[in-house]
DNA sequence: GTATCTGCAAAACATTTGCAATTCT
DNA sequence: AGAATTGCAAATGTTTTGCAGATAC
């Protein structure tokens, strides 16, 4: 991790209002270099060596709080599983069934407009998508 | 329950290879009715006064059954409840984040050709929208 | 020195599994 | 009787909670 990267990372969370700890810092880089929407699981084996005192339930507070600041988002492909993701911006995301890997998509349900919610106040769109990726084809 | 519409019930069954046995019916039969998009808890406490004996386990079994034969399909809204719609057809899913009721609407992702998965084979689309419902606001 | 953050252990849930009892034909 | 279905109890797996110790400002 390069030091431009670290002052770039704790402005973020920092503007968020969330206190740079190192856990906090190392949990958000991740999401950012490795765009693989990992599970929580996921990510704490991937720290674990690193930061060897890590828990899992810091991994899940960390999550939670990025989320309802908003720095993160969850995404939902698969019952038993919350991944997660640190581009907040509308896209689709698509699983593949047999390789299990999670792909990212350009898609932005919101510029779609759904004439039955137009007196909704929407807060959140999603999209997914199922099936077998090219390399697994 | 009327007699048509358990027999019509019935023959969906059997068309699908699911023997028609009175839990199977029930559930499959509450699920056409009340289109809610009822939780496993809900479906099981809805019937569980009129089918004495039922067992969570039971409504599990059965509802795993349907989705593996295509009677039914799993929807994800939130990441702590699967629900269950008889509705098969591609169309979203709008939940109420006050209410927590999840309203259909219409909408097929798959007629939304997306470039990034054209080499890929597509087994299932998902939209949904999280926000508050008219009747909240 | 007081707030906050971390992380262990236990609790809370949802779902699955093993198996015995029941039902259906 | 034989095969499938049901349902209890226990196991599994994920996420949350309570709390004590560590850390930071």
């Amino acid at each position: 991790m390069n030091l431009i990267n670290a002052d770039a990372i704790k402005k973020v969370l920092q503007d968020n209002g969330v206190k740079p700890s190192l856990q906090r810092i190392k949990i958000y880089e991740f999401l950012t270099t490795q765009k693989s929407h990992p599970t929580v699981d996921e990510i704490f084996v991937s720290l674990a060596p690193e930061l060897m005192t890590l828990s899992k339930t810091t991994v899940y507070n960390t999550l939670n709080l990025f989320v309802e600041k908003k720095i993160i988002t969850s995404i939902l492909v698969e019952e038993n599983e919350i991944r997660y993701d640190s581009d907040i911006t509308n896209h689709g995301h698509f699983k593949c069934i047999k390789c299990k890997k999670v792909y990212d998509f350009s898609y932005d349900l919101s510029k779609h407009a759904i004439a039955e919610l137009s007196d909704c106040a929407i807060t959140e769109y999603h999209a997914y998508i199922k099936g077998i990726c090219n390399k697994c084809l």
